[in-house]
DNA sequence: CGCGCTCTACTCCTTACCTCA
DNA sequence: TCTGAGGTAAGGAGTAGAGCG
């Protein structure tokens, strides 16, 4: 297929029409023998030109090949490569803020788990001592060594007060304790995951809840009940 | 309006040459 | 001088979109 040469355009007028498709052949093929690459002075003005429009108007590259000193189509063929080796580094680029995405992501997700696995311990021990309330009252004392107060022996004997929950024994707000240390882990994530400015493949888009990646799908917590089994039981 | 055809310009992949360490 | 790697101009296949009958 003799594509290179197409009729009726800006070959067409360099007459190169006239040829026969041997001899056009046989011209490309010299062509390919004297390859020559372009001079400093076209490349700088290629490159220039390049900067403020990737894709040129026919009638500008008529005017710039013309400029140049060389075929309109190698000026076609020039911005062809030149935006090949574009999106390549761009390609390139982008793998290189996704690796460092990801490793943020890692490191953060590494944290997280060693977090959990502290607090995970924390409750265990305060539902060990829970696990022993006679003793506790006995000796007056409450889960934090305080005082429990007022209140005679007889009242403590009459109906056992209702256990607290291991929140509230840590001194938590049912949710609210992990709840917020959640909410603000969960900032730091989003934050973590976004570059000034953003970058072509759009790393700020994660954060979109809408999206197969945001926190809550990532992470396995849903924003409406942060502290459930769910949490707890993520990734152990 | 829909369809098929042609033309043009594009992307992607490849080839062939050049340059340089 | 030889050689291999990397850069780059250009060829070729495939394709999308516009124009036309």
């Amino acid at each position: 297929m003799e594509r290179g040469c197409i009729p009726g355009t800006e070959e067409a007028i360099m007459a190169e029409d006239e040829l026969t498709q041997n001899q056009r052949k046989k011209k490309n093929y010299n062509k390919m023998k004297n390859k020559r690459r372009f001079s400093d002075e076209q490349i700088r003005l290629l490159e220039s030109i390049f900067e403020s429009e990737t894709k040129l108007e026919p009638r500008k590259k008529l005017q710039l090949a013309r400029e140049l000193g060389l075929q309109p189509r190698q000026v076609a063929i020039w911005f062809q490569n030149r935006r090949a080796r574009w999106k390549s580094k761009q390609i390139e680029q982008d793998y290189r803020a996704l690796r460092a995405n990801y490793d943020n992501l890692a490191s953060r997700f590494e944290s997280l788990k060693n977090e959990k696995q502290a607090l995970m311990l924390q409750l265990q021990n305060l539902s060990e001592l829970l696990a022993e309330p006679h003793e506790i009252n006995k000796g007056g004392k409450g889960v934090d060594g305080s005082s429990n107060g007022g209140g005679s022996e007889a009242e403590a004997e009459a109906e056992p007060p209702p256990k607290p929950s291991f929140q509230q024994a840590a001194g938590m707000e049912d949710r609210g304790f992990l709840g917020l240390q959640m909410e603000n882990d969960r900032d730091k994530i989003e934050h973590a995951g976004k570059k000034p400015g953003g970058d072509l493949m759009g790393m700020e888009e994660y954060g979109n809840d809408e999206s197969p990646a945001s926190p809550e799908k990532l992470y396995g917590f849903d924003s409406a009940g942060l502290f459930n089994s769910q949490w707890l039981n993520f990734w152990t």
